[in-house]
DNA sequence: ATGGTGGCACCGCCA
């Protein structure tokens, strides 16, 4: 049984943590990293600099905001961006890794609840629901995973009550990504740490001192189907990546499976 | 604390 790791990290510019992802990708030897808001288009992605470490890259971008991209140890299968209908290339990839079949999703904040945008992230994360229902089944090895921009539950949050109208925590929010898992998705860290609160992975850089302070949010997730969840031996928040230089405002999640 | 910081772009937008 070789084991299987995972991992995602919401990047916030990819050209600016490229030194700590080469770093991190070298202490923990995943197999599969999901990134999310590279922030380079195509021609700027640092893809030598990830090769000469020896590591393959696929990735999709645009100027400024958005972009993702898969960094495995060996190359990714079927590798297909955005909907079946080819929109929003720079916010999903999808991939065979291992024989997985594994989604990698930066959701759309909304950027308010009054906003047209929640709405939009609504509907995408129903466009999520359908494409599982369109290409797989809870039987196959599936892993969603992502910055999803959704906490769950009151304790993914600090502020449950302060913060019940933020995009990311609003009832709706929740509950539309309830619907989503309830697929057939298991919460791989609440699979693993049932009820513990103060697992984030997120702490917004306006916040003082958000992390003595505790003020985090768990918004990047693995969801993964019951084969992978009873394969499962440990899931991690890596809070040792936030010790470099000019960390990113998410931190590495990281799942790990006997396989 | 209704602000704050950070990244990328360009003279603001997004988180």
């Amino acid at each position: 049984m070789a084991p299987l790791t995972v991992a995602t990290f919401n990047a916030n510019s990819i050209r600016v943590r490229l030194s700590q992802i080469l770093d991190w990708l070298e202490r923990v030897q995943p197999d599969v990293l999901g990134v999310q808001e590279t922030k380079a288009q195509d021609d700027d992605f640092p893809r030598d600099a990830l090769a000469e470490a020896g590591w393959h890259a696929v990735f999709r971008g645009e100027k400024s905001y958005n972009g993702v991209a898969l960094i495995t140890r060996e190359p990714a299968e079927e590798v297909q961006f955005g909907f079946d209908d080819g929109s929003d290339p720079t916010r999903l990839v999808r991939a065979v890794v291992r024989g997985i079949q594994v989604i990698n999703s930066y959701v759309p904040q909304g950027k308010s609840i009054e906003h047209a945008d929640y709405q939009v992230k609504l509907a995408w994360l129903g466009r999520i629901r359908e494409l599982l229902e369109a290409h797989h089944t809870p039987q196959d090895p599936i892993l969603w995973m992502g910055d999803l921009n959704v906490a769950p539950e009151p304790i993914d949050i600090h502020d449950p009550v302060g913060l019940a109208d933020h995009v990311d925590f609003h009832i709706d929010v929740r509950e539309k990504l309830a619907e989503v898992c309830s697929w057939g998705l298991v919460d791989l860290l609440r699979h693993h740490h049932p009820d513990e609160p103060g697992h984030y992975t997120y702490w917004d850089y306006r916040a003082r001192n958000p992390i003595p302070e505790g003020k985090g949010w768990r918004i990047d997730h693995l969801m993964v189907t019951p084969p992978l969840a009873e394969r499962s031996t440990k899931v991690w928040i890596d809070v040792e990546a936030r010790l470099a230089e000019r960390p990113s405002d998410h931190t590495f999640l990281v799942g790990e499976f006997d396989l």
